[in-house]
DNA sequence: TGCCAGGGATTAG
DNA sequence: CTAATCCATGGC
């Protein structure tokens, strides 16, 4: 809680997720996996230059050719067949209406039989598209919380998301927040990327650096 | 110029 | 069951 009150003096409120509608909020979850969101601007640009974002339209296109649309998100081919199986799911389900009516751990349990869905793509999806009260974890997190000393390093995805949910209370405001502000911390923290330079605990290539 | 990015699935040991 | 390895573009 000290860790996200200093961030929050030093950015402010972040209102993620950068996106218009919750499907694209999904859509984006998923080109961002291990990708820089600048990246995925430009593949989402394309795609809405192409079609309406709604997971009909997706599913009407060619694999092939919505993995050109998507080639500046990287990883194209592998993320045109995830965007392929989940807006699949999301129509066979009955849409993300029914889905919003599900509690939230079946709603994981949902996302996460999805091929191409792992559990941070879930709880992106459950925390900003859904709105449910999840703290997502990311390599970010990982990286912060075991260098300040929150974390020993070996805990699993669902232990250091339940131990700071039970830690701070179901508060999906607060969970949007620090999430987004982790990854603002992330951006403007130390260039130098130096082994040996002190600056920051977010790097990878920075000092105190551990197993990540 | 090489390293890294808001991971996840599959294969190897 | 944990540890590589693959997927790939763009910014710095």
């Amino acid at each position: 809680m000290a860790l996200f009150r200093s961030l929050y003096a030093a950015y402010g409120a972040q209102h993620w997720w950068p996106a218009e509608t919750p499907f694209e909020v999904m859509l984006g979850a998923v080109l961002t996996q291990n990708t820089a969101w600048t990246n995925v601007e430009r593949a989402l640009d394309q795609l809405r230059a192409q079609i309406p974002l709604s997971p009909e339209a997706v599913l009407a296109l060619e694999t092939p050719v919505l993995a050109e649309l998507i080639r500046p998100s990287g990883y194209f081919n592998v993320k045109a067949r995830r965007l392929c199986s989940f807006c699949t799911a999301l129509v066979e389900a009955g849409g993300e209406s029914v889905l919003a009516a599900l509690p939230t751990d079946e709603l994981r349990r949902w996302l996460l039989a999805i091929n191409g869905i792992g559990p941070e793509t879930a709880d992106d999806i459950l925390l900003y598209a859904f709105e449910r009260p999840v703290f997502v974890v990311d390599a970010y997190t990982r990286r912060l919380f075991r260098r300040l000393g929150l974390i020993a390093g070996d805990e699993g995805y669902e232990q250091i998301r339940q131990r700071v949910e039970t830690a701070l209370g179901p508060d999906t405001a607060l969970f949007n927040d620090y999430h987004a502000l982790i990854v603002r911390h992330a951006k403007d923290v130390c260039r130098a990327r130096k082994p040996g330079c002190e600056c920051c605990l977010l790097n990878r290539s920075c000092a105190q650096r551990a197993p990540d």
